[in-house]
DNA sequence: GCCAATTAGTTAGCACTGCTAACAATACTG
DNA sequence: CAGTATTGTTAGCAGTGCTAACTAATTGGC
């Protein structure tokens, strides 16, 4: 068993390892968002939209971490460039459904391409090995993540 | 062997997942710098000035990844706080020198500790196993991230 | 049924980051 | 020395994120 002192520095040591890592993927990432004519937020929610249906405005928020009124405006922009259509609910009028156009989901076709692109192709180059030790490690650093208050 | 369209989709999974996997953990991250009282980038600046030691405003903005402007902005405030100090060289006045103060040391020191203590408490309770399936792992993505252009 | 409390979304205004363009000051070079 | 290159700054823009304050709609208690 190994001394607690110990445990903690190495955890440290990893977490802070992470973390950098973390800025600088997303760094290289976002640099291919920019090609897409979209931000990387609007971009973002703008697959969840795609991708889980359509949401209140309130459960984006919430998926995307951010408060109201900040989704509030990125869906604006997201409508404005056509990408995005707001629903209003006939039961419950307070509440604003947004859904992807036509448009909207192939433009997420092509960002998400050329963003997970730029990481893919060296991923495909990875041995099996280094591909499952990055899926395993997924699941870990996922719980790790979703551990957090 | 795999088809490579199988591959493919194998690695583009893996690129998507990393990516949203990046995007949780830094805003998990974040909550816990602005206790420090800096934002993000003044954080992640001062901590290169610390660690370095004293470096051009050019040489800061290229390890920050910054244009020139921004990392002017930056240091300003950071030297408005005292916890930064802009020195002239003598042989070639055109050049500033940034070089942290005692209490920027200090206040570097308490962030990110807690910084990293926010991903290192569950890292430390992960199992042997799965510490070290992390540290493999974040050998491989490094390697993958240093491949970006 | 009606008024109060709650809920959904918006608007306004702030701080911050990041950029480009344009500029000043200094150093270098033919 | 004149012209060019480098270093850093200022100004001004777009974008994100927040809180506070507001409107509109729904729900609950009486």
């Amino acid at each position: 068993m190994r001394a607690r002192a110990q445990d903690t520095a190495f955890a440290d040591a990893l977490a802070d390892r992470w973390h950098s890592l973390a800025v600088h993927l997303l760094r290289a990432v976002r640099r291919e968002d920019v090609k897409a004519g979209l931000t990387g937020p609007r971009l973002s929610a703008l697959s969840v939209v795609v991708f889980t249906g359509p949401l209140t405005l309130s459960e984006l928020a919430a998926a995307e971490q951010v408060k109201p009124p900040t989704m509030t405006r990125l869906v604006q922009a997201l409508e404005r460039e056509g990408l995005v259509r707001r629903v209003g609910d006939p039961d419950d009028r307070r509440i604003v459904r947004v859904r992807a156009t036509p448009r909207g989901q192939a433009v997420l076709a092509q960002g998400r391409a050329r963003r997970v692109a730029r990481l893919a192709t060296p991923m495909a180059h990875l041995d099996p090995t280094e591909q499952d030790t990055l899926r395993r490690a997924a699941d870990i650093i996922g719980r790790v993540v979703a551990s957090l208050p």
